[in-house]
DNA sequence: CTATCATCTTGACACTGATAAGATGAAGTA
DNA sequence: TACTTCATCTTATCAGTGTCAAGATGATAG
């Protein structure tokens, strides 16, 4: 039981976590660094020890999300019993998320953020990598060709990604989750148009 | 041709298109609103003539993007020749709108802007309320039922509006628009399931 | 010609991100 | 033990921001 001592000792990690628990409460644009260290106990430059600036603890906070996110996601295509319905289930639990945490959705895919994750090639991006090679795999196994796998991950993300942003705008109460499962059911991406 | 005049005239309106094309440049969170009276050439507390706060100025850039945003959609919808693409084509529109304008779409749709726009019901939704129309016509005409035209009408929303996500990342430079109208079409939205 | 009042300027305030200079104390070295 | 080193933290300071109060301007109406 430490009385302030003059080294944290894990203030990073505490600034983070300190960070998320804000964003999920008021969102990135009330975020103020000064206030976080202030939390934390510690003085307004503090965080520079650990941080270069507000865009790189912007950055580490976004990392951090994201991997719990993917964590999520992962947890759920591994818990998935139902070979064929993989594809919906990873796609229902993408969506939840967002309903769960509606700030962390403009967070962890504004532009201002993306562009530190996404190459080039956009090939970069973690969810749209499980839901591609998850998609490849199904798809794959029907015989579809390579082209018509490749539209039917982007539509197949795209729904789910628009879903989310849904389900990340206010005033939306009604019993969601099994309507996002309808609406995910009745596209049909199995088939080959 | 005035030479700095005391009073500027139309002042709001160009506070407004100023601002609109910094976000256009730069992105909403590096508009500074001293910078934009700067550049209109008047004092740092000139706007608030004009505007109750910061948020009011952002609030009335949006509403001008907004009212541009659905002009062409409309001109869309108008424009279609074939009854029978107007819905494919609305969302071609739709996406290629935020790949000419990337930094639009976090503006037009976080939650931060948007809950001023949404009401309670999320039916305050203007792009949303003319795909939900569009898309009620023309799946009526095919005797849909009224769930399944719901769940239909959410459904391709949630692909256009993805689609816009990833449109609005960096590193896209393929023949887009192409592929887009290819996705969008390898779903086929007007069978029930 | 005068009064009104929206519009604009000046000057101030608190808060923010950021940096420099110095204090602290943990960990290694003699 | 005593000394050195160095990441960590504090204090002080800076420029830039949103916002407001007080006052200047001048278009417009009476």
């Amino acid at each position: 039981m430490k009385n302030k001592p003059y080294h944290h000792g894990e203030l990073r990690k505490v600034l983070i976590e300190t960070g998320l628990e804000f964003i999920h409460q008021y969102g990135e644009e009330k975020l103020s660094l000064r206030q976080i260290a202030e939390k934390c106990g510690v003085s307004n430059a503090a965080p520079y020890a650990h941080f270069k600036d507000k865009d790189d603890f912007i950055n580490a906070v976004q990392q951090y999300m994201m991997d719990s996110f993917m964590d999520s996601l992962v947890t759920c295509t591994n818990e998935c019993r139902n070979h064929s319905e993989i594809l919906s289930e990873l796609g229902v639990c993408y969506v939840m998320f967002f309903y769960r945490n509606p700030l962390y959705f403009d967070f962890l895919f504004s532009r201002k953020n993306i562009q530190i994750r996404l190459s080039s090639d956009n090939h970069n991006n973690p969810p749209f990598e499980l839901f591609r090679k998850t998609a490849e795999q199904i798809l794959g196994e029907r015989g579809m060709s390579e082209k018509n796998i490749r539209h039917k991950t982007i539509a197949m993300w795209s729904l789910v990604h628009g879903l989310s942003a849904i389900s990340a705008m206010p005033g939306i109460d009604v019993d969601w989750e099994s309507e996002v499962r309808d609406i995910i059911n009745s596209i049909d991406f199995s088939e080959p148009v």
